[in-house]
RNA sequence: GGCGGCUUGGCCAAGUGGUAAGGCAUCGGCCUGCAAAGCCGACAUUCUCCAGUUCAAAUCUGGAAGCCGCCUCCA
């Protein structure tokens, strides 16, 4: 049972295997550093992670490449728009990414690059394509790619050149010599950021450096390169014009884009004003939820960020997390070596192009197939049912350490969960505790009437109260 | 105009040609003083529509309708 892959240069799954026996080479496109990062930015980078862990556990050596653009027009212009140094805005948003990133459970890639320490590279590889007749030089600075020497060009995104000539949209530029070449490198304006080269001062087009940098880190042919659905074209398609013009040889083995995220059902766009950016879905929603959301439908497909689906979602996490915490009250303990029907299943799941949403469903079976297992015992495990569930039990922490979530100690989520909400709700614990042992007084005394009245007294307050073997406890809805 | 994708129960959603996972919601039941949680049962003879291939199609082919994305910065 092998992995497959959805290569989007072929439009097919395709059986993965890579260049070198035992390892990976992949490079994923990061963001330009100009603004805050959105949920959008958050499915492609946890999608990612997802990938790089499953690669990892298939016993892959995976040497992860992620860039990011600091050079770049936006950050110019935000530059002259608040007198921030160009640096100053990079380096803040890389700071931001990092820390958000690492706040969603992301695993740091191999290598994270910016373009801006790349510029000797860059600049020799425009050189190397100059020289193979790729590219050209033009008055007052510009390099661009020539798009009539690549054969290929269009062969990623489907595109034909002589269509996309005739199109309108294209922006006609005197100096190129057809309307379909690219910028490998632009002079600089007076006040903006330069670097000396064989063609004046200037900095990289944006293409280029995606190009320079997977070569630098992962060379002339790797094995998966990937991004966002958008980026297809025209940036991974110029990506591929630039290398294999240059080297002549297949660039990347396997290309790799995530779907987008709607809000609402619409597209995340400046003139409907719905960027959601993930410090406000961090401030609203845990990691946990977070991650689950993004990692329950396919990488693939698009998914609708609303607060009913981020609500649906939360209900899944405590399901699992209140499973798990009937396994530790059994006294179960993670035994690394059993693996059971539930491992087996998210094995193929995995396998069958990183179907998330597919293994999450199998988590979910087997917790309610294991709930059904406890309740049947009401207490008096056999050493039958001590074995499927210890199974079940150590499969979901492997899992966990797939997907990057059921991480936390039960008891530690739902505290985590109940602190929150007595922040939120500025609720005084000592309070409900109290009116707890009250309720409690007044069942065993069997004043019932009493005991509901509190009881709904604390439902105002959003606050569920359940009557366990092990006594009373609380939690918000 | 060019290229690509999607359409599965009230909602979300998986689905490898062999007879529809899972989650949320809803309705019964068990449990409970009553609840909550958990469990059990019910809930798509059917997968947008039409035609075809096949012993067999949600899955393949052709056509229609609707929705969406890319082609300009975009994850």
């Amino acid at each position: 049972m092998s992995l497959k892959v959805y290569n989007t240069l072929n439009a097919r799954k395709e059986d993965f295997i890579p260049i070198h026996e035992g390892k990976v080479g992949m490079y994923v496109c990061g963001p330009t550093v100009y603004d805050t990062s959105h949920i959008g930015h958050a499915r492609s980078v946890v999608v990612f992670d997802m990938i790089y862990r499953w690669l990892t556990k298939l016993n892959y050596t995976v040497t992860y490449v992620r860039n990011f653009t600091d050079v770049d027009d936006k950050i110019i212009k935000k530059s002259n728009g608040t007198g921030e140094s160009c640096t100053e805005i990079t380096e803040k948003y890389i700071d931001e990414f990092h820390n958000e990133m690492d706040a969603l459970n992301v695993l740091r890639p191999t290598m994270s690059p910016k373009a801006t320490e790349h510029i000797q590279h860059i600049i020799d590889f425009i050189q190397m394509l100059i020289d193979k007749g790729k590219a050209y030089h033009v008055e007052g600075g510009d390099v661009y790619f020539s798009i009539d020497s690549f054969k290929e060009y269009g062969k990623l995104s489907g595109r034909n050149p002589d269509d996309m000539r005739a199109g309108a949209r294209i922006a006609v530029d005197e100096k190129k010599q057809s309307p379909l070449d690219f910028t490998l490198w632009k002079p600089a304006k007076p006040g903006e950021p330069y670097w000396e080269s064989p063609w004046g001062k200037g900095r990289p087009g944006w293409h280029i450096e995606c190009s320079a940098m997977s070569y630098e880190y992962l060379g002339e042919s790797f094995d998966i390169h990937g991004g966002g659905k958008d980026l297809i074209f025209p940036h991974h398609e110029n990506e591929i014009a630039q290398s294999e013009a240059v080297f002549g040889c297949q660039f990347v083995k396997y290309w790799i884009h995530n779907g987008f995220v709607d809000i609402n059902n619409e597209k995340m766009s400046k003139s409907l004003d719905n960027f959601t950016m993930i410090k406000e879905v961090l401030a609203d929603y845990s990691p946990e939820v977070i991650r689950l959301f993004l990692l329950s439908k396919h990488y693939r497909s698009p998914i609708d960020y609303n607060e009913d689906s981020m609500g649906e979602i939360s209900l899944g996490l405590d399901r699992v997390y209140a499973f798990m915490g009937r396994l530790e009250d059994e006294n179960m303990t993670w035994e690394t070596e059993s693996v059971g029907e539930l491992w087996d299943g998210f094995v193929t799941a995995m396998n069958d192009d990183f179907n998330s949403a597919k293994a999450l469903g199998l988590v979910f079976e087997a917790v309610k197939k294991g709930n059904k297992l406890l309740d049947d015992a009401k207490g008096k495990l056999d050493a039958s049912g001590r074995d499927i569930l210890g199974r079940v039990y150590s499969d979901i922490q492997s899992i966990s350490s797939i997907l990057g979530i059921f991480l936390m100690e039960p008891q530690d989520y739902f505290k985590v969960k109940k602190d929150r909400g007595v922040v939120e709700m500025a609720i005084d614990p000592a309070m409900v505790d109290d009116l707890i042992v009250q309720r409690v007084t007044a069942r065993l005394e069997k004043n019932f009437a009493r005991a509901d009245e509190i009881r709904d007294q604390l439902q105002e307050m959003h606050i569920i109260v359940e009557d366990g073997a092990q006594g009373t406890t609380w939690r918000f809805e």
